[in-house]
RNA sequence: GAGAGCGUAGCUCAGCCGGUAGAGCAACUGACUUUUAAUCAGUAGGUCCAGGGUUCGAACCCCUGCGCUCUCACCA
């Protein structure tokens, strides 16, 4: 297309300037995409180091560095250079920048990454800048950056094109250095707390340890169907059983084939351990310790704000059983009541539609989720679930309706999920079956019953606490994201057809 | 899966009651040469998401499709 072209003329179209450009380069200095190139700074490296340098003055040093070029003003004279840490400013003036090098000027294009060899100064109004001695163009760019100002700002391309979104929204770039601390921050929390992290199977022949669509897949030679795991509570707890070590611990990918939302993702991070010899209430202490670290590593505080919502990240959090905050809220006291069918009498009574064959843990727990959930701002543990909807608990003592488990709350979401694991053989191989023929009743032809889990259990498991933490919501909260969508690199899209 | 909204230049956005497409940034040509959203003058740039319909005439009204967003549903 730029064929017809002569050398002096340049279309005004910006990806053929660039194609032109490439194709000047190439004729006159051969390699537009070396590959050595060594910077002796980077910019964060050089602003910390010459943060006293004062205005007006110019050091004896000199320093190479690299990176994309964001702006440029005064026909070059003044470029804008960004690496990840950081901004310099690069100065080509006739006085201080020989020829060759200004000669480069015209062929940089906003989005080149170059490489600049010079001395440092600050310039009377205070900017960090190197008088440029050599530039080197280390990338041409083919396409033009996203409007300088505003940024890429459709929703849209931000997701499709993160790239962009990262390179030029400050906002989506410390989000997601953001994240990366906060899960080095909780892999160090854990390490330092004792727990060994381990890697149990994506794959998996039989899925399990939630209630969840599984994502189905197929293996060619062993020919044989397979699912994305859905958790990995279940091998988490074999390797309990294992004596591999007390504490275990899994930051990783879950997989649940379900409606998505500004809060749901296919594929989204779940960090679990399992403590031996813990319970659940120790499992409640470990997430405010872990809650508070993280709120610190962020913030430098427990308090920080979402959106407008200030919240604290002190513990102790409150700690409220699930039939006590139903009752706060609806006035229905369910451990007065003795059956399902007088549970669900009044719960409709109460102006609820509930389904003719639900449990009492099911009113229970259906009332709680549309009454009680959105209640749930400061950081929360709702404990003493229904037994009916926690196949992996242990009871309460006393009340055997209710188990020894707790989620976490917080903005009215489920950040985490945990309890006193149930290790008694005959009574985890009772409560799988039974929800396993819950699940058949559903239409969920697939659902197998884990007998290699169950296998695992005769063989004894230690009690033990365990403990699911939805990771990307927990940074949501901690990097004021308004949806999942921000805190994953590239969530799941559609294809776009084009 | 349902409802509502959105889709205009590379990017950010205007576009009135239906009369035939605009700005800023980016790009190009030049001026300027210690600027920092540099400035000034000029130039070029459009499948108005796609396809159909109504109309003398459609970016605009109607239908269908695609994509996105939000809400709801689903979701241990």
């Amino acid at each position: 297309m730029a064929d017809n072209q002569n050398e002096t003329a340049l279309s005004s179209d910006a990806t053929e300037v660039r194609a032109q450009k490439l194709k000047l380069l190439r004729e006159k200095i051969g390699d537009v995409y070396p590959a050595h190139f060594h910077r002796t700074m980077t910019n964060a490296d050089l602003a910390e180091k010459y943060k006293n340098l004062e205005a007006d003055v110019e050091t004896q040093d000199v320093v190479t560095v690299a990176g994309r070029v964001y702006s440029s003003r005064n026909s070059g004279m003044f470029i804008d250079l960004r690496d990840a840490s950081g901004k310099i400013q690069i100065f080509s003036h006739k006085d201080t920048t020989p020829e060759e090098a200004r000669d480069m000027l015209p062929m940089i294009d906003l989005g080149d990454i170059i490489g600049v060899t010079g001395v440092v100064r600050r310039t009377k109004r205070g900017e960090l800048t190197i008088n440029a001695q050599e530039i080197t163009m280390l990338t041409k760019t083919l396409l033009p950056m996203p409007e300088k100002y505003h940024g890429l700002s459709d929703i849209e391309l931000r997701y499709r094109k993160r790239h962009l979104d990262i390179l030029t929204n400050e906002e989506s770039k410390l989000r997601f250095q953001q994240r990366s601390r906060i899960v080095s921050g909780i892999r160090r929390f854990m390490e330092d707390d004792g727990f060994m992290e381990v890697e149990t199977p994506m794959l998996q022949t039989v899925y399990g340890g939630a209630s969840a669509d599984p994502f189905k897949t197929h293996h060619n030679t062993l020919k044989m169907d397979m699912y994305l795991r859905i958790a990995p509570e279940l091998f988490l707890k074999r390797t309990l059983v294992s004596g591999l070590s007390d504490k275990v611990f899994e930051i990783n990918r879950n997989f649940r084939n379900e409606g998505v939302s500004t809060r749901h993702n296919p594929e989204f991070t779940m960090m679990e351990c399992y403590w031996a010899y813990a319970d659940y209430e120790d499992i409640m202490d470990l997430v405010e310790r872990l809650f508070a670290r993280l709120a610190m590593t962020i913030h430098g505080s427990t308090e920080f704000k979402y959106g407008d919502t200030e919240i604290s990240f002190k513990g102790p959090f409150r700690r409220v059983p699930m039939p006590d905050a139903v009752k706060e809220v609806t006035g229905i006291d369910f451990l007065a009541i003795k059956t399902d069918e007088e549970a669900r009498t009044a719960a409709k009574a109460a102006g609820f539609e509930v389904e003719k064959d639900w449990t009492w843990g099911e009113c229970l727990a259906f009332l709680f989720e549309e009454e009680v959930e959105a209640t749930l701002i400061q950081p929360s543990h709702v404990t003493h679930f229904p037994k009916d909807i926690s196949p992996f608990a242990k009871e309460v003592p006393g009340e055997p309706r209710l188990v020894e488990r707790f989620e976490t709350y917080c903005n009215t979401w489920e950040i985490g999920n945990a309890f006193s694991e149930l290790n008694d053989p005959e009574e985890q191989r009772a409560r799988m079956v039974e929800q396993l023929e819950q699940a058949h009743a559903r239409g969920e032809k697939e659902k197998q019953l884990d007998e290699e889990f169950l296998d695992a259990i005769d063989q004894g498991m230690p009690p033990a606490g365990g403990l699911g933490i939805g990771v990307d919501r927990l940074i949501m909260l901690l990097t004021d994201a308004p949806s999942i969508r921000d805190v994953i690199l590239f969530p799941a899209r559609r294809n776009k057809a084009d």
